[in-house]
Parts: C-alpha cells; sequence; structure tokens
DNA sequence: AAGTGGTCTAGACCACGTA
DNA sequence: ACGTGGTCTAGACCACTTG
C-alpha cells in the first residue's frame, strides 16, 4: 500500500494522493466526514502526525474542511463558497452579492475546434451550450455563454429550459458528481456587439468587461468553459493578489 | 515573552507575530537568513516543532523563504516575484515578460480626498503622482498613475525624472526598505479618453481594461495606488483561482 | 464521558548544500 | 563532516461537540 523505499515520496504525500483518488472515487460524498485522524493513522500503519500533515494540505486546498470537536468533511460547494471562492464581481458600493439568472438559450450542438481543445474533447464532440443573463436589482448586467461536454452532463435541461438554478456549480456537484476546485480566467475589454447592447442595455460599441474562465475538477479535467460579458458602469471584478 | 497562559493564543502564533515584528522592525532585511529552526526554539524555549509551524505559515504568506540545507530567509522582490506574483498581463499567445516603461511625468503636489482616504493619509498631505506607459516590443499597451506618499518616499524622482526602474518594488525595497506583500485590485472595462486613444494608439472611445490596485506591507498598510489602463487587443490579465 | 480536531514536545533519521 | 531544512514517530494535553 504504502511505500517507504528510499526513493518513493514522502509518506504524507502518498496519504494526500490516496485520499484525493477516493474522493474522486465517490467513497467518499461532498459533505461526509472522512475518517477521524486517529483511524486514518491506525488503517494505514502511520503516526497521527503524518495523517494530520496530509489533511493539512487539502484543507488548504480547499478539499476538505476541518470542524473542531466533529471531524473532518469533504468540501461542499454552498452558496458561501459560489458567492466568496468563484464570483468575483461586486457593486461599487463593494456590496456583493449573487445577480439572478434567467436562462436565454438552452441546446445541444458540436463543439468548435477552440472549445474542443479547451475542453481536452475529440474533434466534433457534442457540447451543451448555455446562455444567460444576470441581473442586479433588475438591471441587466452580464452576459454569460457556457460550454459544458454533453457526455459528463447527461439530461441537462432537458426537463425544461428555465429550470437552472442561480448556481450552477451546486447542480454539477448535486446532480453530476463534478466538483470544481480551480478555474483560470482571462480578462479583456470588449466593446458591445448590437445584440448584446441591446441585452445589456448599454449603447452599441461601449465597453465591456470580457471575462473567459477555463473551470477544472480536482484532477485538473477541464469541464466548464464560460464567457461572461460584464457592464462594469456600477459593478466592478475584484481580485485580492497575496 | 512567549505566554502559556490558557487565555492566550497558540504558542505558534505568537512566534508568527515575533518574526513579523522583527522582519518589519528591520532586524533581518530582505535575502538576510533568520536563525535556524533549532536556534530559534533554543531561543524561546520551545520545541523545534513549535517553530517549525510559525515559519511555515510565513512561508505559505510569501513572507520567509526555504532553503533546504541552506536555511530559511526573508523574501526578496527579485524579477520573478514581480513578473509571476504581481503582473498578471500577458498576451494572447500565453508568453509573458515585462514591459519597457517609460515615465511621462513625475511631480509632487497635494493628495486628492479619494487618494488620502485609500492610503490613510490625513487630508491634504502631499503625494508623489508618477505616470508612465509601458511597452510590449514598442507598441503602447498601458499606461500608469501611480500615486505614493510623499513622506515613506523621500527624495523618489528628484534626481532626474526618467531613472525610474522598470520593476518600481524591487526600488520600493531596496531604497526605501517597503517590501509589498499583498494587493487588493478593482477592474473595469473603461472607454478610451481622448488623451489615452493618443497615447495608446486607439480610436478615441475603444474599450480599456481598468485596474486599480491598492498595494500593502505586510502590516497592510497601504503604500501605494496604480490605476492602469489597458489596452487588450493582444493581451490579456489572467487570474487563478484555487 | 467519549470522540474529534488542535497544540506541543523530544527525539530520531533523511536529504541537501557548504566547506 | 557539519549544519540546515524535511519527514516521521509516540505520546501528552487542551478545546470543542455530541450523546
Amino acid at each position: 500500500m504504502l511505500s517507504t523505499d528510499k526513493g518513493s515520496i514522502s509518506l504524507y504525500m502518498q496519504i494526500k494522493e490516496l485520499l484525493v483518488a477516493r474522493i474522486g472515487r465517490g467513497d467518499w460524498l461532498p459533505g461526509d466526514a472522512i475518517p477521524s485522524e486517529i483511524q486514518l493513522a491506525q488503517d494505514l500503519g502511520v503516526s497521527q502526525g503524518t495523517v494530520r500533515k496530509a489533511i493539512t494540505e487539502l484543507v488548504e486546498k480547499n478539499v476538505l474542511t476541518r470542524k473542531q470537536g466533529r471531524g473532518t468533511f469533504v468540501s461542499t460547494h454552498d452558496q458561501e463558497r459560489a458567492l466568496f471562492h468563484f464570483f468575483h464581481i461586486a457593486a461599487d458600493d463593494g456590496q456583493k452579492a449573487l445577480p439572478q439568472s434567467s436562462v436565454l438559450h438552452l441546446r445541444r450542438k458540436a463543439a468548435s475546434r477552440a472549445e474542443a481543445a479547451k475542453l481536452h474533447l475529440p474533434g466534433g464532440s457534442r457540447v451543451i451550450n448555455i446562455e444567460r443573463i444576470r441581473r442586479f436589482d433588475e438591471r441587466p448586467t452580464i452576459l454569460e455563454n457556457i460550454v459544458l461536454p454533453a457526455e459528463l452532463f447527461e439530461g441537462l435541461g432537458l426537463d425544461g429550459e428555465g429550470n437552472l438554478p442561480n448556481t450552477l456549480y451546486e447542480l454539477y456537484q448535486r446532480e453530476y458528481g463534478i466538483t470544481i476546485h480551480r478555474a483560470s480566467e482571462c480578462l479583456k475589454a470588449v466593446g458591445a456587439s448590437e445584440r448584446e447592447a441591446t441585452l445589456l442595455e448599454v449603447a452599441p460599441g461601449a465597453a465591456l468587461l470580457q471575462i473567459e474562465r477555463i473551470a477544472l475538477t480536482l484532477e485538473d479535467t477541464p469541464v466548464e468553459l464560460r464567457t461572461s460579458r460584464c457592464n462594469t458602469a456600477h459593478h466592478f471584478y475584484e481580485n485580492t493578489i497575496f
């Protein structure tokens, strides 16, 4: 099981990988408690400190959550996490709230070459394409275009298009067992097209903030492409550099 | 020195604060080695593991850098750090390089009300204002407007305006003992003014990416305001969410 | 009271860099 | 050879949550 050979990687690293593998395999679902540190230490034949070090690094990566006196749990995608971890738009007064979403269309299609490449799919794979508009206080502010591998999200949206929840990442996790752990975003300033201008109620050519996100699972598999175009007249994208 | 009372915070936290205080005070300068873990443990009357835990958290915060077999050092602002930690603009082909900078003007003035508030200065304090343009391959791409408290950066730029290095954070650290540890950025898309359009060689009203940064020291004191307006026709702002 | 994570110790041995 | 950080152990006690 665990290797203590001279050339092998450290025990706590092996334990980390083992835990990640078991979570990825679904042994423990988001929200479940994993065995206690002492229990794991006995099972694996190492000391508690070694298990603890492995768990500590997974807590730092947001994979696990410790609760003193209760146990260690697989992290979930609650509203909190969606809001503070993956949603970076705030109002000019500093207030942060999730906007209301309404779906403009939801359809299946063949992936474009660029989409297939970014999602690591074979050329011509089927994808689900969602376009939705997000409003703060009734004011349309963000236009989102989302692309998902159809294979991974089978049946999504087939029960009526408008039935999607506001926080999609909760849905991915609950219904499809897919947990988004990382994302990389590319931001540009672009001019609004005629259609975008109409939908976002701005002048054609007005400056919009474009955010291209690739969302990844724990194993770094890309599973969602999301392009947002955002009217930043009364909102901004915030980023903290540590 | 260290308190082991019941109500007090944990030993390793106290050690962390002590180390931060000594670094802030200049006991060890950036690039210096701090005493070894064993040495510190003896001095403080705790075990190596406790010192180690304190140091580990400071390494994660980029305050210290460990080098196996050599020691633990106060982090420095080398080019690497400037490039990968605080500079988030990359070319469309993914290449990342620091642009060349040229100063448009450097002057002293009274802080505006907003500037004073953001820098936590008393109203009407003197500030240094730098405007510079940054070019990738001769193409003007970023217009930067920088505001610094004059008190902290005495004498900056008085030896000829154009003499500033490309990576200012290195200068702040080397010449003024000020190390930038954190920054918070607010991004918007804005239309180019006439002047900006001329300088950046774009059409007036063209969409520019505006980045407002507040840079902070280890003690979370704001010491620099930087507003960048960036032509994102061939570049983008990248952000990774963990 | 029992079980969990959180802190801390004292010591062992390994891997690495320097002299 | 020596000193540094890096890993690991076995055990202690504390703080918190739950039955």
